[in-house]
RNA sequence: GUGCCCAUAGUGUAGCGGUUAACACUAGAGUUUGUGGAACUCUCAUCACGGGUUCGAAUCCCGUUGGGCACCCCA
């Protein structure tokens, strides 16, 4: 049944965020830092669709898992399809992947995508209905040291952000011929203990036994401390796999623990999986960042078989630690260094050509040109510590004159128009004498 | 989807059945009209929305919406 918010004024729907000015900041951080790596460890770029056809996410991820049973957002167009705003962009990916003949490339395809995806669940902190996810990717290879590589960079994102208290949680889950053994080496465990397991579980049990180890329920948690791990349960390859993973990380210094109860609820992961987690004082834990091997995934899609691991960042939660350890981040604004004041509309017009002359000249003006009071524009130029005037009045206008003012001194000249520029760039130079006068940023 | 808590100017708060709805900061206008930083004056809230109880509701009750937390799940 459609429903439209009853307030007079509109709000934002639930669970969407305005991303405001003032923390933008962050954004562009996060932004600067993850393309910088991206180029650096050689993944490129990818961008896809917010939508896609509902069934790529119901094949992708798995009927069975609550992103796609109970949180996807999907609607059916005027055509007749049915198309489903992204949970998540693997699959997405993994779609371009094949589409667009990628296969046919020097393997492996090392992909980096980044935008907003949509979950309908209940908002709170940290967990929102649109929130935005930076991934990584490699596809063709399935190399051990990819999977290390792709940690590695998540982690590097991560800590070049400057976020402390990080830690890795690894696991292997193995793969096809691993799960049968293991599945039913659980489902013996638990089977005497059902009574005792939550309402959930039970249906776990029937359902997916894997994920009974996922529940949090005290009585749960505790039942699970003596049940089989999966990593007793790896096949051969699967296990030589993994100490392989684990050896790489090794070299490259980054801590990790492994926690042999990390399953992940989408379906298609295999082997590795991996959860970037920060733990504060309090002993909770937030995840920022996880990812984990999808060797199935291409085929399951339509795609010849190829091997691929991917990681993803939970862009508003890394900013969210990023504000609550304090990160020091600085805006990108320029310094005001020339405001622009006016009285009339004659001087309006000679100030706006004199704006794009200082743009030309690369020297960051400001300006309050709405506003009529020659008061007022100072008090404005006061407060964003610009160091230079240029004040053009009625008899300024006429006079193709500009008066040139020093805030801190308030000593005044009066400049012919034309030299404006060259005479503003003297007195910058003056005042600071080691600022690159035409470079727009301090 | 379940449970608990919350909702007053842009922000942070006061108000606890009867007030011109208060205070601080911010913002805008101004203090004899062409010059900033101080001081002062003024302006900015249909008290989230809708309904009810009452002579009277920001204040009590119900619903809605939104927010927070926990469960669930996840990034």
């Amino acid at each position: 049944m459609p429903r439209t918010p009853k307030a007079k004024s509109f709000q934002a729907p639930k669970g969407m965020n305005d991303v405001l000015p003032g923390v933008q900041k962050y954004w562009d951080k996060f932004y600067r830092v993850v393309r910088e790596l991206s180029l650096f460890y050689g993944f490129e770029t990818l961008e896809t669709p917010v939508l896609e056809f509902a069934d790529l996410f119901k094949k992708g991820i798995g009927l069975n898992t609550d992103v796609v049973e109970h949180e996807m957002y999907t609607l059916k167009t005027k055509g007749g399809d049915f198309l489903a705003l992204r949970p998540e962009l693997t699959a997405s990916i993994v779609r371009a992947y094949i589409e667009n003949g990628f296969a046919n490339q020097p393997q492996p395809v090392k992909f980096f995508h980044h935008g907003p995806v949509f979950r309908h669940e209940s908002a709170q902190a940290g967990r929102y209905r649109q929130f935005h996810q930076a991934d990584f990717d490699i596809i063709g290879e399935s190399d051990p040291v990819v999977d290390a590589q792709v940690i590695q960079v998540v982690y590097a994102v991560l800590s070049e952000l400057g976020l402390k208290g990080l830690s890795i949680h690894i696991n292997s889950i193995g793969d096809k011929t691993c799960w049968v053994k293991y599945r039913d080496e659980l489902k013996l465990y638990y089977r005497n203990k059902m009574g005792r397991l939550c309402r959930n579980c039970k249906k776990r049990f029937k359902e997916n036994p894997l994920r009974l180890l996922d529940c949090k329920e005290e009585e749960c948690v505790a039942l699970k401390a003596a049940a089989p791990n999966s990593i007793d349960y790896l096949d051969k390859p699967c296990h030589d796999h993994f100490k392989l993973v684990l050896e790489f990380l090794d070299e490259l210094n980054v801590p990790y623990v492994l926690d042999p109860y990390l399953v992940r609820g989408l379906d298609y992961y295999t082997r590795t999986v991996f959860e970037i987690i920060h733990d504060d004082a309090t002993g909770s834990q937030t995840a920022l960042a996880s990812g984990g091997r999808y060797d199935y995934l291409v085929s399951q899609l339509g795609g010849k078989p190829a091997p691929a691991i991917g990681g993803s960042i939970g862009i508003e939660r890394a900013i969210n630690e990023m504000r609550r350890q304090d990160v020091k981040v600085a805006a990108i604004k320029p310094k005001v260094r020339i405001f622009l004041a006016q009285i009339g509309d004659l001087a309006k017009k000679k100030c706006l050509g004199l704006f794009e002359e200082f743009r030309k000249n690369n020297i960051y003006v400001s300006e309050s040109l709405g506003r009529d009071s020659i008061k007022a524009q100072l008090r404005v130029a006061d407060r964003l510590g610009a160091d230079l005037a240029l004040i053009i009045g009625q008899k300024e206008a006429l006079d193709e004159t500009v008066i040139l003012r020093e805030m801190q001194s308030g000593v005044q000249e009066v400049i012919p128009l034309a030299k404006i520029i060259d005479a503003a760039k003297k007195r910058l130079k003056k005042i600071h004498p080691r600022a690159i006068a035409n470079s727009n940023n301090s």
